[in-house]
DNA sequence: CGAATGTGTCAAACATGTTTTACATATTTA
DNA sequence: TAAATATGTAAAACATGTTTGACACATTCG
């Protein structure tokens, strides 16, 4: 699963510190994510969606294609 | 986490087992997240929208609104 | 330069998601 | 009515996601 996390945070110009917290998760699971050592949960995506003014389905590029 | 799956899949017709293979999961999985005993994970739950003909943000409604 | 901030990574512990096997009960259909 | 199909549930084992604490390195800023 890719992602699109990277981008759109820089364009908000906040940290990932600062998205873990607006998440309510640790930086390192959002530095895990950015970097593709595993997913999030459904829930997670949702909040990082939300918070990156976005969409999961625009977010997240599901395996196998969606 | 609140979902659309049941009444969207019985208006596909299909059976818990049968999206269940072509998700590629239990039936006991599929069971479990229709009577919300648990969330997928991100992956399964694009695999669901994806047989059911929709998107993961019509088809689940994650706790605290999106 | 030195301090602060941001990022990558690791290990251990803990939390959640998934499979397998098995059984009970209901609903459909021959 | 009997057989087949569908659903609910449970426990154990296993797989994946998350936290905490820690350390290294780079970049930014006073």
């Amino acid at each position: 699963m890719h992602n699109h996390i990277r981008v759109l945070r820089e364009d908000k110009k906040i940290s990932q510190g600062k998205l873990a917290e607006l998440c309510r998760v640790s930086r390192q699971t959002i530095n895990a994510i950015e970097n593709n050592k595993y997913d999030p949960s459904l829930q997670l995506a949702f909040d990082i969606a939300k918070n990156l003014d976005t969409t999961i389905d625009w977010l997240f590029l599901p395996k196998g294609g969606n």
